[in-house]
DNA sequence: TGTACATCAGTGAACGCGCGTTCACTGATGTAC
DNA sequence: TGTACATCAGTGAACGCGCGTTCACTGATGTAC
């Protein structure tokens, strides 16, 4: 299990996934940078040499949950057939959209947790040019199903607005309730048929009147 | 600043106290044991005469603001006035709860962030009887105005199931996005027009139909 | 009304923990001539 | 094709931090007789 040469060669990505499966197992809290040099069989020191700071590599786990995230989107858009009727299709997306992210957070808790962490977890990463929303992958998935959802005329323009941040709210506020909060001992049964109620409700909201 | 005697005479109640004041300034994170006692004058050791340890400070901290929390429920219900037609008055207090959710959140993140803390903060309190969640003064609230809008005819029964938890998710999902995560970045006037919104669509999604 | 004594509520020193980070260093790599 | 040398990517020891918690203790309180 020793490397071949003295110099490990990709030693940035084969850290940052050893942190990422730290976070897995155990949220932000777990990544600890001396561990994560530890699982890859280098000094601790030789992190420095590709991450600024310990919040650099939870940065860098961050990122990568946030595309696990997109896919677990992804995945579930792709697990139902898609409607024929425009208007069906955009209320299939969304409901989608939905599922997936929630998907996510119980299946990944740890990654899902670190993918929302506090900057204060991240505090001392290099940040570059403050990039906006835009540049997260599961935030213009949820753009572009809100979109679809008016051009198929499901949705009137008016409540167009803020949309995003009501859609995204609820199944952010459930997940949270669910894995951090007063929600944790609900029975997965019950929590199934909660999911489904939630998202018909969010979809009630969106496309009501 | 000394105190007149050797005994405090109410340390638990100081000691909660002072460890609140640290929870507001900065979160469960920031309730130190020795800080608290640091503040109330006494030696850290005295306050395991009155808790088992430090997640069982933090347990007392977490009751608190949910106390905190219940205390600016109440005082949004009063701020506006009683409609005379009781399915406005319904879903008048639904949208009070909602703002009085969102304004304790924000007026006091430290406090709110503490009040929905991971159960691995208050490891190790000792704990009484699994109380339900009915037990919570907030979450009665809720119920409470939930059954006042089927008892008023603006909601149907059909919905009511689960109504706690996709009202409770919708708040709660927006005061974290926007505290903690990827929304801290809005400008407090757009985030007012957003709770508006947010608060609307709420409504919309549990009395359509 | 005194007094002995159990109990309660504090004290102060100390420990261990494991982390993030810095330091001076050495082995490996690649490039100019 | 060799060789000198700058640069890069690692090493290992060490530090400081501040916490939660334990220990043996002492001062204050209250109760039985």
């Amino acid at each position: 299990m020793t490397r071949p040469s003295y110099h490990h060669g990709d030693l940035a990505n084969a850290l940052t996934a050893a942190a990422t499966q730290l976070a897995r197992e155990g949220g932000p809290e777990a990544v600890v940078l001396r561990e994560a040099a530890r699982k890859v069989g280098v000094s601790a020191t030789a992190a420095y040499r590709h991450f600024a700071n310990h919040g650099d590599l939870i940065h860098a786990v961050k990122e990568v949950a946030n595309e696990r995230l997109a896919e677990s989107l992804s995945i579930e858009l792709a697990a139902t057939p898609v409607e024929p009727d425009p208007a069906a299709e955009a209320v299939r997306r969304m409901g989608a959209l939905g599922l997936g992210y929630l998907r996510f957070a119980f299946a990944e808790p740890g990654l899902f947790r670190t993918a929302f962490c506090s900057p204060a977890w991240t505090a001392g990463a290099p940040q570059g040019p403050p990039e906006g929303l835009e540049t997260v992958a599961p935030y213009r998935m949820l753009v572009e199903g809100l979109d679809a959802l008016v051009a198929a005329g499901v949705m009137s323009p008016a409540r167009r607005t803020y949309a995003e941040i009501f859609a995204w709210s609820t199944v952010h506020g459930l997940a949270m309730l669910i894995l951090d909060g007063p929600l944790s001992g609900v029975p997965p049964e019950i929590r199934e048929q909660a999911i489904a109620a939630v998202l018909d409700a969010v979809a009630v909201g969106l496309t009501a009147g």
